[in-house]
This record gives structure tokens, sequence and C-alpha cells, in this order.
RNA sequence: GGAGAAAUGGCAGAGUGGUCGAAUGCGGCAGUCUUGAAAACUGUUGAGGGUCACACCUCCGGGGGUUCGAAUCCCUCUUUCUCCGCCA
């Protein structure tokens, strides 16, 4: 949630930045602006009247006390308008308030500088890419079939347990993916995140205050019985464990990894490019997120982007980063890299990881602070990306490690794996 | 699931209708003393809104109510602890 006092100072400042979302906000920002003097002025008016009344209050104690009754009484009537006037000022306040955060909820966040204008996914921008492509034989094949082949993974079963998109991992297959999340998770705690193992279900204010709702309400499961979500990503769990803290300045930065499934419900998304794992509804993934001083969010954000450099070198997948643009950029970002793996049998770019900043943005709405060097309170900057998702990986391992005897595990895995090649 | 107890500032812990945003202790910060440190002493030390700055307003787990006035009384929800039952 954008903070209204900045909106307040820097008014066209927003306005251009959003601009960058191909979104014209300018109504918007007016009625922000608008609804915040509202709000300022009823707050203004209900405070005076509150004060008026204390002072009377204060007044008939005293008059209690020295036995003066009448006076008292007297004093008594004067307070019920009093009383009358702030009840309805305190609802117009409840209102105003609902009211503004209505229209800020709504907002999306201004992007980064650096981000490059653009409508949708053909205009991100490639920033670096590394790894070479394989070449493989004319019978090389898409991982779905691959993983037939070798019973790696059954579709159809995890169609019957559940439905499409929840897949069953057996045999090979499942030890790979427990291998690749062993790993993941050491490598990122030799960089010096911490590991938490966090609930998969959320409440509603975990869910608000890391901007998945109400923004993106149709995507999470949500269970009714209990009003709790499942849980699209690990970041809702691990950025929420620091909800409404007040951290030392010293403490930061804040650095943390958790292995979770993530449950998406992708309503809507069916079609040519979610066979096999391209597209799940429950799927493993690998988080980092990190709370940083502002002034240093960026630093550490390329530090991630380093990071999970390191692992796709690691892993010896060819891959691609890219910065994505105003229209592209997810709703509670200032700026984001997107990883892709490159899929050789099917000839395409995978989605793996996505590393953000959000500035301020979380921080707003978690309440989550710290206390700088002066003594001051300032909204920390979170950050977080995958490190990394498990699927499409997999998939990218199955695709391009594949030879005419069998798919070879890449040579990190292997003392995670227990064997070299799944034949 | 049943019965009981509790929830107060960074922590511990007083406070049962007015002068309480809240005693006291610990911790934190600043100072005195000291070559330096410790100890001792002195002062200071919650958050949000609002204002140019003050004033002022709000907050004692959350929500609602009684009252001129609520940390304190009532209702409700949540959480924690103890006991019983059940159980990976």
């Amino acid at each position: 949630m954008l903070q209204v006092h900045e909106i307040r100072a820097h008014k066209d400042a927003y306005i251009n930045a959003l601009k960058k979302r191909g979104l014209d906000a300018s109504a918007d920002i007016e009625a922000v602006l608008s609804a915040d003097e509202t709000r300022r002025a009823t707050q203004a008016k209900l405070d005076e009247t509150l004060a008026q009344s204390n002072i009377f209050s204060k007044e008939i104690g005293k008059l209690f006390q020295s036995g003066e009754q009448q006076k008292a009484n007297l004093l008594k009537e004067k307070t019920t308008q009093l009383k009358e006037t702030s009840k309805q000022l305190q609802e117009e306040l409840n209102t105003a308030v609902e009211t503004l955060d209505n229209l800020l909820f709504a907002l999306p966040n201004i992007p980064h500088e650096s981000v490059p204008a653009g409508t949708d996914e053909n205009d991100n921008e490639t920033v670096f890419s590394e790894g070479d492509i394989p070449t493989l034989n004319t019978e090389a094949l898409p991982h779905w079939e691959l993983a037939k082949k070798y019973d790696l993974i059954d579709f159809e079963l995890g169609v019957k347990v559940t439905g499409a998109g929840f897949p069953v991992y057996k045999g090979k297959g499942a030890r790979l993916q427990r291998a690749l999340i062993s790993y993941f998770l050491d490598k990122n705690t030799e960089a010096g995140y911490t590991e938490y193992q966090v609930p998969h279900l959320v409440n509603e204010t975990s869910a608000r205050g890391t901007g998945q709702l109400p923004d993106k309400e149709g995507q999470m499961y949500h269970v009714t019985g209990d009003d709790l979500y499942l849980i699209p990503t690990a970041e809702v769990p691990v950025t929420n464990l620091f909800r409404g803290d007040l951290l030392p300045h010293t403490e930061l930065p804040i650095t943390c990894t958790g292995y979770t499934p993530c449950f998406r419900r992708e309503a809507g998304s069916y079609g040519a490019h979610v066979r096999g794992l391209n597209r799940l509804h429950q799927f493993d993934k690998v988080e980092i997120v990190r709370i940083e001083h502002p002034d240093n969010s960026y630093n550490a954000l390329d530090g991630m982007v380093e990071h999970v450099k390191s692992i796709l070198r690691d892993l010896k997948l060819p891959y691609r980063i890219l910065r994505l643009c105003g229209g592209d950029l997810g709703f509670t970002a200032a700026l984001t890299y997107d990883f892709e793996v490159f899929s050789t049998a099917q000839d395409r770019w995978l989605e793996i990881s996505s590393v953000s900043n959000f500035e301020t943005f979380q921080a707003n709405r978690l309440k989550l602070r710290f206390k700088d060097a002066d003594g001051k309170n300032n909204l920390v900057h979170t950050l977080n990306g995958s490190a990394l998702a498990l699927p499409r990986v997999l998939a990218g391992i199955l695709e391009n490690y594949q030879t005419p005897d069998g798919i070879k595990i890449p040579e990190v895995l292997v003392p995670y794996c227990g064997f070299e090649m799944i034949s």
C-alpha cells in the first residue's frame, strides 16, 4: 500500500510513475487526496469534541470529590450533546478511513526508475543470459513424456486423487525433487539465509499484509470452514513473521529461506502452455526473503540476483534474466527480475524464479518498521525471490540432460540423489 | 472436546471507576565520576494521528456496551497457561 503522506507530497511524480504501468491514475490519486483531506478534517473535529468532553469529565470528577453534587449534575447535562456529536463524528471518521483505505488498496506500487515502459511480456528487457543451449538429437522428448518413459511423475494418478494440476512424483522423480529442495536450502543457508519451516495456511490479515488480498482473491484456495488461505508462496507466511515489528536498525538485514508447497487456483489459465509441469495447482518452491534498510535494498536485490545466478550455474542450466516492464510488473513490486530456463525440448523459456523489491509497499501494510540510528521510526524495504521453483527446474533438467541412455543428474545433485543417471 | 485461570510499555510486574499513558524493578540511551571500563549517582526512555512547531486526540489482547468519566464494570471473540478427555 502506498503511503498517503508521500502521495500528498509528490502527487505528480506518483501519477507519472504509474503511467509506466499503463495506468492513468490521476483521477484515483485525486480521489485519494480528497479522501485524505476529509479524513483529516473529520479527525480534527472529533478530536476537538473529545477534548472538550475530557475537560468536562475532569471537572465533574473534581466537583464530585468536593461534594458539589448539584454543579456536577448541571455539567453532566452539558455533555450529552457532546456525546451525541462525537458518536456521529466517529462514524463519519470510520467511513472516511474506509474510503481512503479502499482507494489506497486499489493502487499498485510505483515502478522503480529502471523499469522499462511496456504493456506485456513482450516488452520485458533481457538483461543477462548465460549457459549453452544443448543440441539434442531428433528423438528428444518433452519432460512429460520423459516423466512417463522413466516413471518419474504420474499426472493421471494426481487427477484421480485430487484433480488436474496435482501431479504425483514417484521413485527417482520424487527423490530428484527432494534432492533439489535440500540442495536449494543448503545453498541458501550457506549464503546466510536462515531456514524456516512455516505454516502452509494463513489467515486473512497475513494475506492482506503481503498484498495477495484484495488483489488476488481468486488466485488462492480459501478454506472457508476456518477462513484460512492455502499459501500461494512462502513469501506470505515468511514475511508475515515480522508483521507489526519495530526492529532496531542493528538487526537489519533479516534474511530467511524456506521450503513450502505452493497452491494456486490458476483460474482461467488453461491452454496449450500448461502441459506437464509447466503450470500446476500445487508445486514446491524454496523462497528467499530479505528485510532491508531502504538505503541498501537495491544492493540487496542485486545480491539476490547474483545468488540465483550461482544456483543456475551450479545446475549448468541455460538461463536468461528479464527486467519486467511496467505492464508485466506485479501489483506489489517496484522492480522484478524474472529468471527463465531454456527448455530445449519444448523450445521455450520457462520462468523459474522471480526476484523483487517491494520497497515500502508491503511494509506499509505490514506495519513493519525499524528504528533508525537517530531514533526515528521508518518503514523497511521487503524483498523476496524464488531460489528456486521446483517443477520447471525439474522440467529443465529432464529435458536438457536427456541422453539416448537416460537422464544424467547434474553433478551438484548427485550427492543428494544417490544416483547419477535415470535410465 | 470439557472445566478453570490469565492477557498491562523492550522484559518482569503493580494498578479494580476520576488527578493513570500508567507505580516499581530490569534493560536501553545521555551525563557525572574514571586514563578507559565496571560500580555508583543524575537525567531520560512506548506507539499512532495531528500541527510549520506546539496544543490536542487515540491506544493497557481484538470488537461492542454501561458511565459525565473505563486499564479497572458488563458482553463477545481471540490467544496463552493449568487440569481432564482424545490423538499423530
